[in-house]
DNA sequence: CTACGATTAGAGTATATACTCTAATCGGGA
DNA sequence: TCCCGATTAGAGTATATACTCTAATCGTAG
């Protein structure tokens, strides 16, 4: 692994575990055991560390997004599994969601790149029920609805996480199933094949 | 105005400004006018100026939640309005739902005491559903469901404002109706008196 | 080998920031 | 009036932290 690539691995743990307030470029360098100088040779400052992130992130997120679009049928238990990988993905780099608000606002460019990038999820989360509809299982909503529909189910998986962490609970297999389980609810009145049949096995 | 609520109120105003992080207990001091020595004879640290702000705002939001409670009959207008009234109580304390996660991750304290509430909370929402069924305004639910309603509701009211800005939006009355909006489409399935009739099979 | 650009070490620095200390002042009761 | 505890001022400090600088070393093309 090269020395960039050793600064970026170190800097996910660290800020995983500690926050980036409280993580410094030294604790970094220390961590990855190269010297400050060797830090700063490949990055002009610790923004550029968060952004470098942040991109590494954005072409996981895109193959995952294309492996889920290619695998789902549109039904309700492949927008649980897309779920469910969207979680674990994100726990790699938990810290960026947790601080998610303040990063964002801390820096413009990342803004930016962070705005894009999330249209560009909506839009393909949209046009995945677009999709279900058209495969006839979902209802058929208006065009409005169905846009409202992208943004909750958008919303909850961004925020799942966050929403466990404040409420107390620990992240971990089960508290991200719960996630699941409220998404499928909120789907449920739109699935054609009827909601209310809850004998699901098990 | 005292000290120690001029101390709380320029904190307020600076940390929705710039944030926790970038604003100092020298710039608080300042902005209220005082000397730092001033400050820390009314504070022992930052932290305790962030935690008095949380108590102060939980007194007020205990106040609101009352004044909900009493004027809700359950009706999905009542929910929507209590949803507007929550919105405009946060506005003022924005820093604080902005770097949430954070900041209970940095403070156990804060931590214990935003949970406590938070559950309190989801108890008042859950209750507010159950009154509504009892009424006939919604479809009587098995357990489970309410709670996960429950969930959502509260889940999309917290982050409402984080996903606005998130996305690039601007926090205003408008976007801020969308979040309304929003939740009446997550109610709307299980409201008994259908809304507005649409086009659906069924 | 040599030259030389790329990389790295690590001591060093300027600045910021949370917080302290002591003396002054205020305000109200005797 | 004087006293005395509560409050305030503000200079001062220890520490942390982001970042710099220079010299050394590495790797490789010629």
């Amino acid at each position: 692994m090269n020395t960039r690539d050793k600064i970026i691995e170190t800097a996910i743990r660290l800020f995983n575990e500690r926050g980036t307030r409280a993580v410094t470029t030294n604790h970094i360098s220390a961590g990855a055991g190269i010297s400050p100088g060797n830090l700063y040779y490949h990055f002009r400052n610790k923004e550029e560390i968060i952004r470098a992130i942040f991109r590494q992130m954005d072409v996981y997120g895109r193959e995952e997004h294309r492996r889920i679009h290619e695998r789902t049928t549109g039904t309700i238990e492949t927008i649980e599994e897309s779920f469910v990988m969207i979680q674990k993905f994100n726990w790699r780099f938990r810290f960026f969601k947790r601080e998610l608000t303040s990063l964002v606002n801390a820096d413009p460019a990342l803004k930016e790149d962070f705005v894009r990038t999330h249209r560009e999820t909506l839009v393909l989360v949209r046009s995945s029920i677009d999709r279900s509809i058209e495969h006839g299982l979902l209802l058929s909503l208006p065009e409005e609805d169905r846009q409202f529909l992208a943004e909750a189910i958008w919303l909850v998986t961004l925020f799942w996480p966050n929403y466990l962490e404040v409420s107390g609970e620990e992240v971990n297999e089960a508290s991200l199933q719960r996630g699941s389980d409220l998404l499928r609810r909120i789907l449920a009145p739109y699935v054609v094949q009827r909601p209310k049949r809850r004998s699901r096995p098990g």
